[in-house]
DNA sequence: GCGGCGGATGAATCTCACT
DNA sequence: CAGTGAGATTCATCCGCCG
């Protein structure tokens, strides 16, 4: 027997042994949570509908349709209904879910704050809000509002009493403490991960990526444990369940989705044990605007840029754009405007004056590069 | 009088002129917003009390104290009187609203999904979420949850109708020509910025930095706005509505907080005019018909268009009007109907052959456009 | 085999002035 | 106030094709 077997504590389930299978209950939420024993679970990871309340359609700027959420099952009548519904299915949820269970519910700016509403009215009790930030989102395609670049996750304990989950050491070792933060990088699912049927399309329309999902159970349960999702979609939660050692019982009402996870749980296969520690966090080279520069003082609005011959001048404006003559625009525009080029890389053509003499603005960029360092995982 | 001036719109002020003097009101925020006038703030930001479970200090709207029972404390009595709390100030600000006016509001999960439901309900119409990212946030010490490293702003306009302030293409230039996302990554209020009292102990517990007020500002209002801040703190709002040329009530019930503001008000000086010019939107560009382009000889009657590829070639008639094959029409509808789309924008769309090579008629646009600018400096 | 290029796509509350 | 039509609008990533 492993040494890491021997680390497995007390109560909990040696591994390969006796971890109940995974299973897709095919059914309504709320009826099916009922059928199960009270007390049961210990982690529930719920990701209803959002309530989207789309109307018309969507370009993209080359004309092609964007395939939007317009599912039946995202639609309701009012923030009344949704709210009732929001609170049929987190009080089912509660009355299954072990007095030190804890639960996570994902959401967006449409439905995320009734639903933390409510939580708290319920007498869930609020750990911590986790933003999911995606890199790759989709942009606002119509330049009217910011890319809606993140989801908002809410972990609460089913009572401020709870003695929840929290492998803090484990979380903590191996990553630099940097997925200790409550905001969390990670890429929309894609590419090979994402279920497609036999016509190549999507099989459902917001599949979240198994990372995401991973960090939740890792973070927030031990081997063994029974997870809960009420709204299993395309299964997710119980694959990655299935890969980390839980236990996953997972309720999808519609009959395609259930059918296709039960595919994808088939094809899963358990960890080894000393696979599960493992959770790669993406680094990437911080971008840093030019604005930015502005916000944090390091030049001011009104400053003068030139380049680093002194034959042109700009100033720059408060929004982070620059001047040149009657034209306006940003640094790297503007750079090719004053040369004539096609393009130019704005933050090593102009230059500002220093007690120390011509500095390109390149060097501010780098004063905030280095406090960014290690935050983008 | 400069170009900028004249493309600025007639119901903004003059730069340097007429921007009525920023302002701390000592007073309870409700009774004070219920003295101003209806419909005459473009921007409201509000910073309001967050955790009132652990600082057990609620007040009602009439200055009450909300009765904290301490061996029976009732977690119920606490939210709904919270939400009274919210209903109340967010109605106040409503009125005050001008009908194109959006709001924004900061909090932490202790407090943000019941005004985010809030909201909603009272018929604000959410425009975005948006994560303030904390470079330096506190450290969990306890090591039972992730470090809280994000607040929560929502931004929202009066109503889903509203024709918002946004100033897209401003931010997109001060930001490497991207969309600026959801998630802004910004200091937290450290170091000289950080208001001291005389014992050198900080002024007010929760003092936001200014890049963030800065960024709110120069995103969603325009020069002069009126922008009204209820919960002003360490006047923040204030300070920075000066700077970049917006007029700001702020509003804050504690004598000592008020006061510390005006000090800090009084030594803000704002910024010069080539700073704070806004960058027009192309939307707001004056108008220019496809005739006049031919009208002035920028391109001949019978000049062949073709897209960036060569695929397609139409031809330029004397009125202004296009063929394509046997049809006639604009070149808008031309466009589309080579591209067998719903619309295009046959400025971008249509080329014409020059000595440098293919050009886009917007080119031509361009030129007269700059020739309007001209006329009217 | 590899690199470049074109096409596809992701939980989206996505125009506005004028008649 | 509803209808109309000009015209403004995208980032990261993956996949497949072609040279």
């Amino acid at each position: 027997m492993s040494s890491s077997v021997m680390r497995t504590q007390a109560h909990h389930i040696v591994p390969g042994m006796d971890i109940p299978e995974s299973r897709i209950i095919q059914g309504d939420c709320i009826a099916e949570m009922e059928k199960l024993p009270a007390g049961s679970v210990d982690l529930v990871f719920a990701d209803p509908p959002y309530n989207l309340q789309l109307q018309g359609t969507l370009h993209r700027p080359d004309h092609s349709l964007v395939d939007a959420v317009d599912d039946e099952w995202d639609q309701f009548a009012s923030f009344d209904a949704y709210d009732n519904f929001t609170r049929a299915w987190l009080l089912a949820a509660r009355r299954v879910m072990k007095p030190n269970a804890s639960l996570w519910v994902i959401g967006s700016y449409h439905n995320i704050f009734r639903v933390g509403a409510i939580l708290q009215d319920l007498g869930f009790w609020i750990l911590n809000d986790v933003v999911w930030r995606k890199n790759n989102p989709m942009p606002n395609f119509r330049g009217r509002r910011f890319t809606n670049a993140h989801e908002t996750m809410i972990w609460a304990a089913r009572s401020a009493e709870a003695k929840y989950t929290f492998n803090y050491e484990a979380m903590k070792a191996g990553n630099e403490d940097l997925q200790l933060r409550s905001d969390w990088l990670l890429p929309i699912c894609t590419g090979g991960e994402r279920l497609k049927g036999k016509d190549g399309r999507k099989v459902h329309p917001t599949q979240k990526p198994e990372a995401l999902i991973a960090r939740v159970l890792m973070a927030s349960s031990k081997r063994g444990d029974v997870v809960l999702d009420p709204f299993s979609g395309s299964g997710t939660t119980a694959a990655v369940s299935k890969r980390f050692g839980r236990s996953c019982v997972a309720i999808e009402r519609d009959l395609e989705y259930a059918a296709a996870s039960r595919d994808r749980l088939a094809g899963v296969e358990t960890l080894p044990d000393e696979a599960l520690a493992e959770l790669p966090a993406k680094r990437e080279a911080p971008r840093v605007a030019f604005s930015t520069v502005i916000e944090r003082g390091l030049i001011a609005p009104g400053a003068v840029l030139t380049d680093s011959k002194r034959r042109v001048e700009a100033s720059v404006r408060a929004d982070g754009t620059v001047a040149f003559g009657r034209a306006i625009g940003s640094i790297h525009k503007m750079g090719a405007l004053a040369q004539e080029a096609e393009a130019c890389n704005g933050w090593t053509y102009w230059h500002v004056e220093t007690a120390k003499g011509l500095a390109p603005i390149d060097s501010f960029r780098a004063v905030i590069r280095e406090e960014m360092a290690g935050l983008s995982a």
